[in-house]
DNA sequence: CATTTAATTTACAGTGTGTCTTATAATGGG
DNA sequence: CCCATTATAAGACACACTGTAAATTAAATG
């Protein structure tokens, strides 16, 4: 018996869970998600205590409500573009939308990505990367017919994870690259592989993996 | 005025802590890092819950207390082959003591780096794999007396990235794959990139940063 | 065996959670 | 503009967990 509560539009509802929500990523930068309690967002809303159950179950629920749309538009704004192989392996036509998005809200990542954020937010960031880059990998593929050597759920964890570290060594540095030249940093190494970054040879292997 | 506090030995001290340490890690896999209360740790040792503030300040200590000779064990075994650029670039030499950990503990690494785990241990495994990376990447550029192409933190940050990336693949997916191959496939990516993981051609670059 | 130290037991104050009730205020529809 | 509806406020409650304290018991060491 699922109750399913239909909201007529009323401007209260929405303000209420505005307030909500900048009240939580105001005190993430100022005292790291964990740290926050109920009280502390309410308090800061200035909302009653109670309220703030009237639309979120707890505290992740708030937060995921913030960033779900943020998401939506950079995978939109990622596939607005007609990703063939050439595109996606050629360094002319760098994405750097996400890049562009970390730099802008650089102090909430700088937070949410440390000790002091939340697993569960980097998880569902890195399954978010893991997710995209798997459809590219996948488009990369496909039009040819073509087999990988890999995984390409394997390729794209492994990508997912180098971008969340890559992200992270940047913030920690204080961003000494602009988000296009850190992508096509990223997208250098990624393509050309360690070898290329020391600038040494390897051999050539014709090692693979059956999927 | 710092009180060091000295212990001679005691076999009911190290015992405590033993079994608090065992209580920790078994309920890490059966109800997640998080849901756990000091209450559950010390009902599960058979201890006294005050008697837990005598050992750890809170449940991060006894966590880190638990791991902490697991990655001095790690690193040492690590470093007791003398790593030369040949032998870091060379697929006969790779190195699978981490997967190989991973494998024995995999239980708790499902458990630790997923939404019930913890972001700091997570974290801490980053760290420790960026701070061996790092040095790995150092022993490559320094006896040639030579320039990487990028920064040596940017790429040991974009592989420990990758390989925890790679960890939760290979964990997600029930290890398909033995700790030998894993080691394998992660080196050919890693020093190849994705141009040799999909088979596809890029042409050469010289783009460089200044580190 | 005596001394030292660890652990137990009980208790307490503090903090946060999730829910409930009653009263008040704002909203959108007619 | 008024009214029925719905959101919010205010206060209170039971519950769980934390960190610490004091007095007592138990165990290990030499």
């Amino acid at each position: 018996m699922e109750e399913v509560q239909t909201h007529r539009p009323d401007r209260r509802r929405e303000r209420t869970r505005q307030l909500l929500r900048d009240a939580l990523t105001a005190l993430i930068i100022e005292k790291g998600y964990d740290a926050i309690s109920i009280q502390d967002i309410t308090d800061r809303a200035n909302v009653a205590r109670p309220t703030f159950y009237l639309h979120f179950r707890d505290k992740d629920e708030l937060l995921f409500s913030s960033v779900r749309d943020i998401y939506e538009d950079l995978a939109q704004r990622h596939y607005q573009m007609e990703w063939t192989p050439e595109a996606i392996l050629s360094a002319e036509t760098v994405d750097d939308s996400d890049f562009q998005h970390i730099a802008e809200n650089a102090e909430f990542y700088k937070v949410m990505l440390s000790k002091r954020g939340s697993i569960t937010f980097l998880l569902q960031v890195l399954d978010y990367l893991t997710e995209v880059t798997m459809k590219d990998i996948i488009s990369l593929m496909v039009p040819e017919g073509s087999q990988s050597r890999l995984p390409p759920g394997f390729i794209a964890s492994f990508l997912a994870g180098a971008e969340i570290g890559v992200v992270r060594w940047w913030l920690a540095n204080d961003m000494p690259h602009s988000p296009q030249e850190m992508a096509l940093i990223m997208h250098h190494l990624c393509t050309r592989g360690l070898a290329w970054a020391v600038d040494m040879p390897v051999p050539p292997s014709d090692f693979r993996v059956e999927s």
